[in-house]
DNA sequence: CCGGATGTTCACCT
DNA sequence: GAGGTGAACATCCG
């Protein structure tokens, strides 16, 4: 389930365990680690802090950064209650042998990624740098450099994560749906006036969803489906594959 | 049984 | 180097 919005709603679990020293890091699945550093490192170690950029969830401790990847299917279980995820397209169930990490904290406490199709994964000190700035505060100058520059679709270069971090499939689609814009677009074809509109839709659209509660709770995301008609004008969505991604759009009022 | 799925990465083209 | 496509990863769901 996770774009921005969740990995947000994930980080702000983690903050519960700030303070708290690992004893130890369970790996029920070896192929989720990740890195040259070893889960073992952090042994002893305190967190003493989170962050998030993008979709990356982040624990810094004082012996190096844990990186969490979730995939699109990956959760985050903090001392075993799941966060906001009530939506998630698992209905919310939750089976042991979807759980890849848990993190054993010295006062009894667990924190657990859980992720049956097994895509996300876990690092040590994760390369930050390959990510570009995030969507929440990423500021209109910058976003017009980043699209300014490119030659590739709209949609696909808002969801390049190393120019812009945090935009999936559903969140795209339905900023470029709001902002009224044609996702197969070259992205460096926009006006600034399209770009201040762009920006201006995906602050409230980023906003507007997580208040209801996830990346799947948007206008388009209620139309995703064959033969589905655009909920502002009525008109036939049309779908295609943009991006490598499933793309629904309103030709009619996306320009 | 089949197709599709909120993500990332890689090989192979153009 | 940039960008597109398709595949792979692994599993669940309708």
């Amino acid at each position: 389930m996770p774009e921005l919005l969740e990995v947000e709603a994930y980080r702000r679990q983690a903050e519960a365990t700030v303070g708290r020293t690992i004893v130890r890091v369970e790996l029920f699945d070896p192929a989720y680690w990740r890195g040259e550093r070893r889960p073992d490192e952090l042994e002893g170690a305190t967190v003493e802090g989170t962050r998030r950029i993008g979709k990356l969830a982040l624990l810094d401790t004082d012996a190096g950064t844990l990186g969490l990847r979730f995939g699109m299917t990956g959760r985050l279980l903090v001392d075993g209650a799941a966060s906001i995820d009530q939506l998630v397209y698992t209905s919310g169930r939750d089976l042991p042998e979807w759980h890849r990490v848990a993190v054993r904290f010295r006062d009894g406490t667990t924190m657990t990624l859980t992720d049956p199709r097994r895509l996300g994964w876990v690092e040590l000190d994760p390369d930050e740098t390959r990510l570009g700035p995030d969507a929440v505060s990423v500021r209109p100058a910058v976003l017009r450099e980043v699209l300014g520059s490119s030659s590739a679709p709209l949609k696909a270069r808002l969801m390049d994560q190393k120019h812009l971090a945090g935009l999936g499939n559903l969140l795209t689609d339905e900023i470029l749906w709001r902002a009224a814009l044609d996702p197969t677009r070259e992205a460096r074809s926009l006006t600034p006036v399209e770009v201040r509109r762009l920006h201006r839709n995906m602050s409230r659209v980023i906003a507007d969803l997580g208040h209801r509660g996830g990346s799947h709770t948007g206008d388009l995301q209620a139309a995703r489906s064959p033969g589905a008609q655009c909920p502002r004008d009525g008109r036939p969505l049309r779908r295609d594959s943009v991006g490598g991604r499933t793309t629904y759009w309103c030709p009619h009022h996306q320009r």
